[in-house]
DNA sequence: CATGAATGAGTCTTCATTCAT
DNA sequence: AATGAATGAAGACTCATTCAT
């Protein structure tokens, strides 16, 4: 199931900034041109290593993508590790996910936009499995949390479980995509105004606001 | 600005359903593949033409591909169109919104899936002024129906608006993508329960009641 | 079996003459570095066409390779039939066997050094089956003759008829070699005394008569 | 002429045993994939030494082959001089020369089938002279023994000996190309009845047989 | 206008050879 | 001497685009 191919141990062997050179390089070019428009010539190239080399680290583009993609879904698993260890109620705790997300978003911004393309049916034979993976302990947090939440009565329980822990995760996507591709940061501009900035701490906070007590007049 | 080459004028004469087999096959082709890996060939063969013919119709792959997502940007217009005329208040007409959001990504799923890959970096010359006003005008309505319902005092005026806008189309756009590519629907698949499945209303009323009542207990 | 991939329809529609230079061209190249070694960009130049043509008449490597082996196996069986259909006794067909090995190694020197190669075991996989089915048809040839031959009472009945078909057809394949290719005509060449070329009819009557009568001097 | 660059004073330096892992490894890519697309990292490999050790043995892959080729030329060479030296007449030093090249074909398979490539155009530059020093002894060798045959009157006087030389060698050569690649050995199987396998000695007493007495009936 | 064969620059991948350790 | 990582030229194959018919 998950044994295809990835890197050498020849990769393994070399030096961590070469490794990070490679990755960085790899990361950026299927960002900007998708798995299959990326070239591995031009990797090499941003990476300061040739064409030989880079075959002597991975046994083809798609081992490459794959070790690219796995880099990521670890990223991403700490990332989320960090959230439920935060202290506080389930609030608190997605407040972080929210600036997580966001740093995320900030720190790795190619690797997001690669996400984004890996709902691309031509992609989907390659790695959707290793990314369903991530999607799923997503979904396994968002459970965990919520339970403890309503177990606590902190949410309500007439809501929907399950369509409350999609509807945060989807918000939480969505900011991150904001954060990461130009594409989206420049539609979330055209939502908030223009003459001063809003800064991502009242925007979570707008958020929550809005989660927490609704839209509808006819709530306090 | 949008001086771009589309379509040339024999594209224009030739009957309504070549024209359609052309846009669909391209549509499908440029969604699996993305723009780069697409390839005419294979668009032509689907379109039942000749390469000869699609290059008297287009004179480029990259004016194939703006006729596409002109005529996406055009059908996604008049869905919205619909959403502003629909009686009732914001909360009605945000529901049609979702409505119209699924049935569109079910009727074209290819191309929200190459809506999807135009947030990659690579893409942005070519189409993003192009979506962009897409997206222009569905903030402008959600600022026009929210005005509107804050006037009329069907939701909070202590909401920061642009935020709720944001929100709004985030949710909406997530649903989208959800129902169009298969990645985002098995995404979907893990947050729901598998024993039954949530048919499209009973999560549009669980959403719509998230939003409107919030999730907090201190709220009724 | 037999359902490997060959020359597509478009090489079928091309001109038989450019069809021909395809062909020799490839022939004269895997000839001269075998299979893996031999270099399509090179086969089209000779050829006088594009790679980009050559893969639209070869869907690889392979299937020209395929294909040249076919076009061989067919020359190989007309040659044969011609031997079959030849008057006379064993002894004239054999001859005529000889004669014809010679005019086909003479007239395709390239193909038969093809042949040569593809007893390597990295072709086995390739064309084996192909050429072995000619072979398989040797074998039956050579089998009937010589049954008829011994039922006329021509030759002895004491003579292994297996390893005799087997003997015949291992000399015509070395002479069939020593008029193919340069290495086995200089190997030939040693043999035979320099001082005057020794021509075929010499050579063939000098191997029926040992091939009749022997060589001991206990028969006549 | 023969200056042409072969391994160094290092390789003779190093251990026997290594020595033969090296050319074994080599005889053996080679046999599979001709000179040219054999991989000297691969022979390395198999061989279980670094590929810059094998630099330092080797100038250059030519300068393996060229060993290769001649330490078979060396065995063979070898095997000739028992040939020779057999006790017994034209028949029974014949009969050794073919027992001696089934058991050469079986105990070198892989140096066989590099001769057999040998004939390749593409290689003749190599190593042509270098075989056909070999060959050449080796008619010298049919001359010889013919000569003493026909001066003691065990052959024929009328036979053409050049010819007959040729002849003799020729079987000889395709008894061992069919007991060394399995492309010949399927052929020759062909050949045989496959309800029971014909032993080497039979083969050979047939063989003999049909060339001392011929195969006419005007012959007891 | 329609066709589809032809083109060749561009891309992935291999491997003989070098060289720092 | 031995190692094996690094190199880059070479070769199989793809595909946007052109153009003769």
């Amino acid at each position: 199931m998950l044994d295809k191919k990835r890197h050498t141990l020849t990769f393994d062997r070399i030096a961590e900034e070469k490794q990070q050179a490679v990755i960085d390089a790899a990361v950026k070019e299927f960002a900007a041109n998708g798995f299959k428009a990326a070239n591995i010539n031009t990797i090499a190239e941003q990476a300061g290593i040739s064409v030989g080399s880079m075959y002597s680290y991975f046994p083809s583009k798609e081992a490459l993508f794959l070790t690219v993609i796995d880099r990521g879904g670890r990223i991403l698993q700490k990332a989320l590790k960090e959230v439920v260890e935060y202290p506080g109620d389930i609030f608190d705790k997605y407040e972080q996910m929210l600036r997580v997300s966001i740093s995320y978003a900030k720190a790795y911004p190619f690797m997001n936009q690669i996400y984004l393309e890996l709902s691309t049916e031509g992609l989907s034979h390659l790695a959707a499995e290793l990314t369903m993976k991530v999607e799923k302990m997503t979904v396994t947090t968002y459970e965990t949390l919520l339970a403890e939440a309503e177990a606590s009565g902190v949410i309500k329980s007439s809501t929907h479980r399950q369509v409350l822990a999609f509807c945060l995760d989807n918000i939480a996507m969505m900011i991150q995509f904001s954060h990461a591709s130009n594409y989206y940061k420049e539609r979330m501009q055209l939502f908030l105004p223009d003459d001063k900035v809003l800064d991502e701490q009242e925007m979570i906070d707008a958020l929550l606001q809005i989660l927490r007590f609704g839209i509808d007049t006819r709530t306090p």
